[in-house]
DNA sequence: GAAGAAATTGACTGTTTGGTCAACTTCTTT
DNA sequence: AAAGAAGTTGACCAAACAGTCAATTTCTTC
């Protein structure tokens, strides 16, 4: 039964139920619909559709269209910068990047419309992220920069130049979530499964693991260095 | 002097010179407009101008908006496939697809604007490019695909999954003009020069050629078997 | 240089858009 | 169970939208 303090925890854990509900449901409504169509096309009638809510509920949520939008956007970035904490000094390359790789082709896989609204944002010159790519973001590709010219004065990989080598992993995974039409009519299947995914999974880290002087063997050996510069 | 045939040449040539000169000139501005804010995000009144013109004069050529906007995506369709054709069974795997990544990434350099029309329009379900991604691309990559088999088959590359590998090699080469924003953030840059392109080059070709069992010295080397599988 | 064809353009229109609001219902608190 | 807070919603609005059109100018052809 609860006592007093137990009531009272209830009371502020239940206050605000609602409101936490309908925002998360909302926003992941949105993402979904903002994913299909990008900012400017995607209309207040049709996120009101996505969520099953009249417009007007909507406004009473978020107030405007780009504070929906913005509330979408900030959802998704975490999930970004967080991909990259395998990479660290103490684990050995080819585990670290692989580890990287295969968490960003997860999460193309498990959130694919949120790659979509992040693409599109910086594809049409990112007016909502300037401050995140600037600020959070770089300060976390300089972090991970020293960690790969560490294994590389160390000799434990090619010299590849780090910066770059991101650019390359965003790509090849990020495009298995960002042009999956492509994908599919080229494949020539109606949607991308695991078999799919895998092949991608392993092309991506035959490029990537090789591109740095090392083997997919590697991935689990500890300590090894690079098969040639 | 111009006598009686070249006079009827001239005529011809000059007749419809106007409406060529403005339709060329409307394409244009317009695929610079549609890259900043993709279909849905560019008015008419913003393709006028862009242009110089005023809307109703934009009209008068293309009839509507969508109509303007397919003028401007299969005048970039073509580059797309043409890029591909280094990739031949008689060169060496290394000087084909070297050719062939140089190719993509001038095009990034040299077209950033029509790369970003092509990705918005992939990104937000092609609904104007199934008939090319489905047959022409389709078509083409299995035709290349034959290609890097053939070369698997001899013993001159690496076993890679040879559509994979294109996707790979699209993404790598357009997020140079898709993403542009995003490296000039990461880089600290104002805008992409020669130094960054050939940066970026050079580690697409190391982590395609060496993922492919290949080295960059391969490339001006005629015949050559992979240096591992 | 006259006559017709092609091109230009300001003013206009019906529709769709994001956003507002006041009336109303449901929840929470005491 | 009363009262206020939180949530819901249909009807409405001004602005922006793609597209039209008739009047006018500029080109081409003979």
């Amino acid at each position: 039964m609860p006592g007093k303090q137990a009531a009272a925890a209830e009371e502020t854990a239940n206050a605000g139920r609602i409101r936490r509900g309908q925002l998360l449901h909302i926003v992941e409504s949105a993402e979904r619909a903002f994913a299909e169509a990008g900012f400017a096309g995607t209309t207040m009638t049709r996120l009101a559709e996505a969520a099953g809510l009249p417009k007007a509920n909507l406004h009473y949520y978020f107030g405007t269209k780009e504070k929906l939008y913005r509330a979408v956007l900030e959802n998704i970035l975490t999930l970004w910068l967080d991909d990259m904490a395998p990479i660290v000094p103490e684990r050995a390359p080819a585990e670290a990047l692989g580890a990287y790789i295969r968490a960003k082709m997860g999460h193309s896989r498990a959130r694919p419309h949120a790659s979509k609204v992040f693409a599109s944002e910086i594809l049409h010159g990112a007016p909502h992220l300037r401050g995140f790519l600037t600020h959070e973001l770089r300060r976390r590709v300089a972090e991970k920069t020293r960690v790969i010219e560490h294994w590389i004065a160390r000799g434990r990989m090619a010299k590849v130049d780090p910066v770059h080598l991101f650019f390359a992993i965003w790509a090849m995974t990020q495009t298995y979530a960002d042009f999956d039409v492509q994908m599919r009519a080229v494949l020539g299947c109606a949607a991308l499964g695991t078999a799919e995914y895998e092949a991608g999974e392993q092309t991506v880290l035959r490029l990537v693991l090789h591109g740095c002087g090392l083997t997919t063997e590697d991935i689990n050996e500890g300590e090894q260095g690079p098969c040639r510069s």
